[in-house]
DNA sequence: CCGCTCCGTCGAAGCGCTTCGATCTTTCGC
DNA sequence: GCGAAAGATCGAAGCGCTTCGACGGAGCGG
């Protein structure tokens, strides 16, 4: 292994010099700085992070915790930790990878052994069991997500609520007057994963102020859930004339039960869901859709991170960023049937 | 923070002492022992990473390498990357996330400065870039996925071939005589990923040597894709009686359109896949499959990296595993249609 | 032409840990 | 009962890097 220490040998000047090339904290004359950069080529010098790390007290590392659950739709979980990793590559830094499974200890650990100097965190939960570890100064860290009481956190998100509302708008003004959610599987309530409860408050919301009725039922993704709940619902509210779905899983089978049954896409039912581009690109019928915009909640969550980083007391110190939600109109939603308004 | 020496001072010991009781490396008495421990624990002592790493030259990271690309099945990676992570972190070690986007020159960065002590890579190609850097001594690694020459590579993987036989020979068992192969998307193909290639060759191997017609068309997973691909096969063979599937996302859209078209799963036409278990299992109709066991590939990978850290010139510091694949038959797969056996 | 201020560079002091003798007891075999 | 081996602990020397204070020399104002 080449050191710092050959390669100023090499280039004729003192370790320190060569140190101040790399990082450029002092003035260092141009043609010093050639010969140390020649040298640094000719002998292949890499820096040892370790002793970088450990001089420094900076290790150039982040942590990233991804959950190890599969009730939500991974490939946002991936494409948000490659987000993540490639943003902090820009930056310099490198990007560890934590599981759920270890929790809060995890966070301590990496974090108290400096081998992170900061985290993110996916996957929050409204009543997250990490969140005591990250309250204060602790370390610094940016959540994706938004928990029950974000007070002194620091976190990014898809404003779901706002997502949520926008689903009933955009039916309403088409003239739909009974809303159906095929919600997120069962075990998401159950853990209080904010997005799911934050989205259905906005369609609560919106739905009253409106005077829409809104039916909500959870459901997890396998065809035969979809076709109970969708049985369910059709017994229950007749009326119901569009469906917004929010688990990704449930929409191919929620088309094709709709096909089969008779339904047609958009003409008899419409469809809006809460997912990301590429799904409702891709389905069947392409689906107007609220996108969730995994690059760029990874790419803003590494940027509030840096911005902490940078300067822990700024005003991206801390506070919830919602990112505003954006609906496209495809082929899935138009004006509920006109025998409906006539009855 | 706190040091090894204030614990040391602390427990009343020098800091050798308090080191040794860390690693186990030399025999401490059981009194001392106890106290060390007992400061350690009062003064919630951590180890700093990068002293460490910088003492012992040993980080006690692995790098990963996952795709960032998206036309693969992307919950196996994440399944796998998780599986790499939790196994890792039972041996003490913790995981660095890289992207395939950085290539090469990430693997000797992260090996050369002493951040990972090995790389494991995934969605390995047959001819890949990654691969000269790692052949020789160079960094210890493990691929996930089997390249063109994997001579003095370390690599595990799902036995495609032998997938692809086995779908053929449980398809030719149950009578079929014209098979149609919905493979993965044409992007999988251009890039000579291995696993494509190697299913196919397996496919056609056992289908040749059965006297089985096999037409293999690559598709992406978009439901207009599959409903072209799909008309295409039964134009050219109308006596096909069943499909092999590759393409997870594929998967849906066929079962929807064999549906549509009044072909009924599996009385008129057998469907198999290769898949993870949880989509055969959570398919409209559940799907006869060769399970693709990500979660064990994470682990075997790991596995053999710790062999190879340990024993760098053991039995398992290189060579290929193929994991044995296992076709489970569910209720997509059936004897053809009568009347095309008695035509 | 003198004292001052920069500029560019160097030397040395750590950062917190591991590890290699070395030292001092014990313990044990004969 | 004595030497040798094993057990328990310590001190010190690094690991490779960053960073601070120092220092010689050049450039400048007066």
């Amino acid at each position: 292994m080449v050191t710092l220490a050959e390669v100023a040998r090499h280039a004729g000047v003192s370790a320190s010099t060569v140190s101040y090339v790399l990082s450029g904290k002092r003035p260092i004359s141009e043609p010093t700085r050639r010969r140390v950069r020649a040298s640094i080529e000719q002998l292949g010098y890499q820096p040892h992070a370790g002793a970088r790390a450990l001089a420094s007290s900076r290790s150039r590392i982040i942590a990233l915790m991804v959950p190890l659950r599969t009730d939500m739709y991974v490939p946002v979980m991936l494409e948000i930790a490659v987000a993540v990793a490639t943003t902090a590559r820009a930056r310099g830094y490198d990007v560890l990878l934590l599981t759920g499974e270890e929790g809060p200890s995890a966070l301590r650990r990496v974090t108290g052994s400096g081998l992170a100097e900061a985290v993110i965190l996916m996957d929050v939960q409204l009543d997250d069991g990490r969140l005591p570890v990250l309250r204060g100064a602790a370390p610094p860290a940016v959540l994706v997500g938004l928990p029950a009481d974000p007070a002194g956190l620091n976190c990014v998100d898809l404003d779901f609520a706002a997502a949520g509302a926008l689903c009933v708008e955009h039916l309403a003004g088409l003239g739909h007057r009974e809303i159906a959610v095929v919600g997120g599987s069962p075990g998401v309530y159950a853990r209080h994963t904010g997005f799911a409860e934050r989205t259905l408050g906005g369609l609560r919301d919106r739905a009253a102020r409106l005077g829409v009725g809104l039916l909500h039922r959870p459901c997890d993704g396998s065809h035969d859930a979809v076709a109970g709940v969708l049985a369910r619902i059709l017994d229950e509210r007749p009326a119901v004339s569009a469906f917004v779905v929010q688990n990704e899983t449930a929409v191919e089978p929620l088309l094709s039960l709709l096909r089969r049954t008779g339904r047609a896409v958009p003409e008899d039912v419409s469809v809006v869901a809460v997912c990301p581009e590429a799904v409702a690109e891709r389905a069947s019928v392409p689906l107007t859709a609220v996108a969730i915009p995994a690059q760029e909640l990874g790419r803003r969550a590494v940027e509030r991170l840096f911005a902490r980083l940078t300067d822990p007391d700024g005003p991206a110190a801390t506070g919830v960023e919602l990112l505003a939600p954006v609906l496209t109109a495809r082929e899935s939603s138009g004006p509920p049937p006109v025998r409906r308004r006539t009855d």
